[in-house]
DNA sequence: CCGGATCCAATATGATACTG
DNA sequence: CAGTATCATATTGGATCCGG
């Protein structure tokens, strides 16, 4: 079938290529945050909100982190109280079917999945 | 677009999904593991060759999680000397589609995210 | 050959107090 | 409001030694 000639054609390349993209999204809120913004705008306040158990300072460095790797936008709104927004980049959009993707993916395995587990 | 739609529609089961498959791919070496078994079965020490830097402990450790967690079949030969070979089980292949997107979205955008981190 | 068990180092995450 | 700084804790990875 053509997809395996594909994974097949380009091997090693493609094996780098996706351990990079696992160390850019392997911090533990990063695709819960991406799946927050993939709609609209949030505030930090929102995120913080949206991601129950997330404390400010790791909540700061996953979004620093992923501003870094060129996943996120933030606007600073240079107001008092302060104001940031943070929103995808670009290729922070382009993953979104990737996640989607993995979200689908889990949801029809899951139940499979843990059966074979507590079956062991 | 119709994938926003679909993305919108059922956001917080996805989301959780996400997370759960998250988990499963977490490891450092399972990503890697998932692709040099995406085209054929190999023996643990092939493995061992083709992850220049794991030891025996970590890859044992990895291989188990991901038997246990069902993306991996384990088929031992009872033979002197032990004989031991892994594959993909019908999960772990239907995930190799995600590994080839995460691939190719690495491969298209990371020079373009490495140029904006040196920008900094 | 294929591990299990143990111990240690590195890293990631979390809680808390303080600040412009 | 949106952080920073610091310390504590948890999780992960790696090295080493031992066993069927």
């Amino acid at each position: 079938m053509s997809l395996n000639k594909k994974i097949n054609s380009n091997l090693p390349e493609n094996k780098c290529s996706v351990s990079y993209t696992q160390r850019l999204i392997a911090g533990r809120w990063k695709l819960v945050i991406m799946w927050h913004l993939s709609q609209e705008t949030r505030r930090f306040n929102e995120l913080q909100k949206l991601l129950p158990g997330v404390s400010k300072g790791i909540l700061t460095r996953q979004l620093r982190e992923m501003e870094d790797d060129g996943l996120v936008h933030r606007e600073v709104y240079k107001e008092v109280p302060p104001k940031v927004e943070y929103s995808l980049t670009k290729e922070g959009q382009e993953f979104l079917p990737i996640l989607t993707s993995m979200g689908n993916w889990g949801a029809k395995h899951r139940e499979k999945l843990e059966q074979k587990k507590n079956n062991k």
